[in-house]
DNA sequence: AGAGTTTGTGAAAGCGCTTTCATGTGCGCT
DNA sequence: AGCGCACATGAAAGCGCTTTCACAAACTCT
């Protein structure tokens, strides 16, 4: 078609500071004034005439000085860095919550440095190495694999807060999803629409938060005078396939049950394309509910019912808490507590398969 | 000489080296050399003899020394560190990009600093001041909005490498994907399967990857000698609900179509809600592609048939292509041609709606 | 054998900041 | 008046590395 009329207007200006970066030093002498006058000024360590100040204040922006972070941390002592320790980078889940930390962290003059555990405990505790070696000031480790004693000891060297987990110890915060009343929640729901065999897709093991999202779904059971059937639960690995396998398995050994509950969305959606092959739908044939409510839960079909978890916030409250930490301060947040979204995955139980 | 065993194997050992990190200069002291000889080993500037080399190996060994990487950068003028600007760090497409390059330049030593640009150029523009504050010894731009002339001029000062545009300019590297031919090959497969009526839902304007596969849609119609209706093409966002809103606004206009084109996969997934809230059933009213190929299209139901991208590829190769533009050599990565997956989501045309 | 090259190595000077430590000033007090 | 003290500020010493620069030792060549 036609051209398009340029966007001039403010050009996005990505300062074309080209002549290298002015330093602190040459602000000193602009404003006539030695370089800890100018350090004090910046980092408010010490009063400071009026006079100076607006000099100082003056030579910066002239020279569109910006301190350098690098010089900062090695003569500070500290990087303005957080290390932050995720499983999977491209995970939705883990994507939401560094979206929270990054914008958090940004406004107080921190920045995240982001790695990713792969789920895998040794490979976490190679991202730790790493980021200590970069002399990270702090760590942020989501639902980490590492053993409670290892962030402990953790600790010690450096501020930690941790998600996932419930873990007190000086120096270390923990924030803490309740893991084990959201899928209380689900499976309430579950039951409350009459559903009596209602399988159960696991979480990863050995992770905290897939253990107490099993003993959630139990005592939702217990409560319901359901009794436990092992048959009826299967291991996942938190991802789509691991659903999608799990489903298969299920109703391949032929229990009957007319719900499942996969302990987070992704294994429910591959759960429910094994039961779109299998010609059962979702919701008249069988009921499906996920955990995390991830952004994409909202638009699939049918849209799924699902424990809400909020990611961004967790991601927020996870660098606030930080802050604090390292601010001396205790950190105060507080998750919301867990609610179950009720979509169109669910629906009473008609018949007992 | 008081040696002391230092940490013995086993256990995933987030190294307790609670005892204030060792020091070049302790290592060279350990030695009986030079700093600067040390130096010298750790980077390879220059020829040691095999004594010293091993005196060295042993000093930081015992040490558990690791060079200090915030001191190796005030000193070497270089930070180890790349900048990678994306769109939104939480989004599917870029978070497998984000894993690509994470793990490219983690091997060659260099970690990531990611920051997300939020689809916006001012805010784009920030995220490049602060990385440049940061240092950075070089930037990745993910499909950036910032102006060719903008990037250019940013490449005079700093390596660039770009991703979803062709561009040519010194130290910096364009990685493009052929969003044009990739949007082509999904028009002509549903062409191919009798559809004449196929409306379009855009990308974000302005972006030049959304203005390719537009013109590779309108390629395509040309080819087989449709007239392209400027009434079945709607804009949309790159997101889930834009695609949903589209679907809407194209329903309720009237003008016939049997296939939908969505210029991503987030907005086919929005696109499946809409036509599943009306009744209309994917494939057999309604054929829907997609284009990115994102992990989740694999699990949508029915499963989505869309552009094949790899992104996680785009990433590794991006970083590649910095790592050599660091090192003076010219870049030679190229990205696989697109190929389209048929799924499920397509099936061919019965009657003309 | 002497001059000219290489080589391996150490000493020392930064990189751009922060942080004591020391100093000169102005003030309140006896 | 004289003394002490708080106060704003500068000088200088690092932070842990990299990188000249210089130099003695070991080779090369004529």
């Amino acid at each position: 078609m036609g051209k398009r009329i340029e966007k001039r207007a403010s050009t996005p200006r990505t300062s074309t500071k080209d002549q290298a970066a002015a330093t602190l030093e040459q602000v000193a002498a602009h404003a006539g004034v030695s370089p800890s006058t100018v350090s004090r000024i910046l980092n408010g360590t010490a009063v400071v005439s009026e006079v100076k100040q607006q000099a100082v204040a003056d030579a910066i922006a002239l020279l569109g000085f910006v301190p350098n972070p690098v010089a900062r941390s090695l003569a500070g002592g500290r990087s303005l860095s957080i290390g932050v320790v995720t499983q999977a980078i491209d995970s939705p889940y883990y994507g939401g919550a560094l979206r929270g930390i990054e914008d958090s962290l940004r406004a107080a003059g921190y920045s995240p440095l982001f790695t990713s555990g792969q789920w895998d405990e040794a490979e976490e505790a190679r991202c730790i190495d790493l980021l200590r070696a970069r002399r990270v000031d702090g760590l942020i480790v989501l639902t980490g694999r590492l053993s409670d004693a290892a962030l402990k000891s953790l600790a010690k060297a450096i501020p930690v807060v941790v998600t996932g987990r419930v873990l007190k110890a000086v120096n270390l915060f923990s924030l803490n999803f309740d893991n084990f009343e959201g899928a209380r929640l689900a499976a309430q729901h579950l039951i409350a629409m009459g559903h009596r065999s209602i399988a159960f897709i696991s979480g990863v093991a050995g992770h905290p938060d897939a253990a107490e999202r099993m003993r959630g779904y139990r005592s939702a059971l217990d409560d319901a005078g359901i009794r436990f059937d092992p048959r009826l639960v299967v291991p996942g690995a938190y991802h789509e396939d691991s659903g999608r396998v799990a489903v298969e398995t299920l109703l391949d050994q032929g229990h009957g049950f007319s719900a499942i509950f996969a302990a987070n969305d992704q294994m429910a959606f591959g759960a429910a394309l094994t039961l779109h092959r299998r010609g059962l739908n979702v919701p008249a044939d069988m009921s499906l509910v996920g955990f995390d409510d991830l952004h994409a839960s909202r638009y699939t079909i049918p849209p799924l019912s699902t424990v809400h978890q909020p990611v961004e916030d967790l991601g927020r409250l996870a660098a606030e808490a930080m802050l604090d930490l390292l601010a001396g301060r205790k950190p105060t947040a507080v998750l919301p507590a867990p609610t179950f979204v009720a979509r169109e995955s669910t629906r009473a139980a008609t018949l007992k398969r």
